[in-house]
RNA sequence: GGAGGGGUUCCCGAGCGGUCAAAGGGAUCAGACUGUAAAUCUGACGCGAAAGCUUCGGUGGUUCGAAUCCGCCCCCCUCCA
């Protein structure tokens, strides 16, 4: 453990992880007089967890670190019904055994994250159907909507747009989201003693309006903590790669692809990004900063940033595997690769096909291996005669223009391997078999 | 149930009988420049090697010809009951 209690809130702000607080002088007092209880949520939208959930995981981890208890919870029920916050229209509900899928997936994904077993704050997880699916309706309605004003409700930001916008609307059932997360933090306050809730900053009216019914129904006092949302410099939306969300599930996003995502990040975005998502010092990171001022071209940053990530999620084993790809690749000397040095790639986790012909179509090579997929997110054979003549591949280092040149196992590198490259960034292996 | 407004290519958004595979923007991919950066510039962006084929909520019509007109149906929004 370190620092006092309250100064997790002075470290949050430094790293520029607190876009609001309930009440700030309180809050510390609150964290500063004993170790206390801090939930956040996570709904189950998908079958594992997103990069853009490193944020509150890493935050209840620094909390942990402080002495405090963090909960996990995972939104089973909630899961169930969809946050208007965020969205500009009306969600499409999911299947149940889907949610409860999902539920077990993102439960064993967020563990590793967090200590369970340590003395004194351990870490729990909970799943908010084990309270709400029991609940009948009148219950409530009676012992719970009756503490919602409509009128309030009506004015909560998320809720509001929808009502705003002549567009979308919302549903009652998406209307009813706020209470059901406020219930959620009034159950654990009740059962835990879990006073914080820590959230996006889109969470704000659902974080206050928990912190309202546990005054209405308890009595008590909680606290809301929420981050900012996580931006990149240049506009466009965070977490989203080539095909989609970055996962931290590597049968969805390879490591080697999860590493290339964070030493690929934009300079104005990486100290940043240090800061929130990887547990580096302070003066770490300021000495980081000054190199990247001095050396731009070192990228020393990225470097660290890539790693540091990509051990936290996928550990070190990991790191070495995407180094050794990276080093292969981006020294740009195809040439002086060792034979030992493609049996690694391959093993690493370069994608790679195998093929038993002696000669195989490039063409044929760019479809199946997903290289020729276009803009809107097909593979055609089209594509990949466009970037053929688009001057956009090469192999074992060299341009082909040719749409018809054949991979041919006798010209292949060692007898057997042909680096394709698709542009600068992306690789992809072909090996011909024995 | 009534009145009105909508559903267009990944997203936003024009089009409102032919010249429309459908303006413009965004996103995405690639090329140049670089530092596996940003910004910028260039090209691509329904499928197909091509002829051509399939798209504008669904379906059936009217037309030589429809995203554009008509009927029915589905979905969304606003107001009224």
């Amino acid at each position: 453990m370190k620092g006092s209690g309250d100064q997790i809130v002075s470290d949050l702000q430094q790293l520029e992880l607190i876009a609001q607080v309930s009440n700030e002088a309180a809050l510390r007092a609150h964290l500063a007089e004993k170790p206390r209880t801090v939930y956040c949520g996570f709904d189950p939208t998908a079958d594992s967890l997103h990069i853009g959930n490193l944020v509150p995981l890493l935050a209840l981890r620094r909390f942990q670190d402080y002495g405090h208890r963090p909960i996990l919870l995972v939104g089973g029920a909630t899961g169930l019904i969809g946050d208007p916050g965020g969205r500009v229209s009306e969600r499409t509900l999911k299947p149940r055994d889907q949610v409860a899928a999902f539920v077990d997936k993102i439960r064993q994904q967020a563990c590793r994250f967090l200590d369970f077993e340590c003395d004194g704050n351990p870490a729990l997880v909970v799943d908010n159907a084990d309270w709400v699916n029991g609940l009948d309706v009148i219950t409530y309605l009676r012992d719970i909507g009756k503490h919602f004003s409509v009128n309030a409700m009506v004015q909560k930001e998320t809720v509001k747009r929808r009502l705003e916008d002549d567009s979308a609307g919302i549903s009652y059932t998406e209307f009813s989201y706020m209470i059901l997360q406020s219930y959620d933090f009034a159950v654990l306050y009740r059962d835990h003693d879990c006073s914080i809730q820590m959230g996006g900053s889109d969470q704000w009216g659902n974080i206050t309006s928990g912190i309202d019914l546990i005054r209405r129904m308890q009595g008590g006092q909680a606290h809301a903590v929420t981050y900012p949302l996580i931006t990149k410099s240049d506009g466009t939306k965070f977490g989203k790669s080539a095909d989609g969300a970055v996962w931290l599930d590597p049968s969805k996003t390879s490591e080697y692809k999860f590493y290339q995502f964070w030493i690929n990040c934009a300079d104005d975005d990486v100290i940043r990004f240090l800061k929130i998502f990887t547990f580096l010092s302070p003066a770490e990171i300021a000495e980081l900063a000054a190199a990247q001022q001095s050396r731009p071209e070192a990228r020393l940053a990225h470097r660290r940033l890539a790693q540091e990530v990509t051990r936290l999620v996928h550990g070190e084993s990991a790191v070495t595997a995407v180094e050794r790809i990276t080093a292969a690749i981006f020294s740009n000397r195809i040439s002086e690769l060792t034979e030992e040095d493609f049996a690694q790639l391959a093993q690493d986790g370069l994608p790679s096909t195998q093929v038993q012909q002696e000669s195989f179509g490039l063409l044929d090579l760019l479809f199946e291996s997903s290289l020729a997929t276009t803009p809107k997110g097909d593979v055609t054979r089209g594509q990949a005669k466009k970037l053929i003549l688009g001057n956009s591949i090469a192999v074992n280092g060299v341009k082909q223009t040719d749409p018809d040149y054949l991979l041919q196992g006798r010209n292949a590198l060692f007898g057997r391997y042909h680096l394709i490259q698709k542009g600068k960034k992306q690789h992809h292996l072909l090996v011909h078999s024995d």
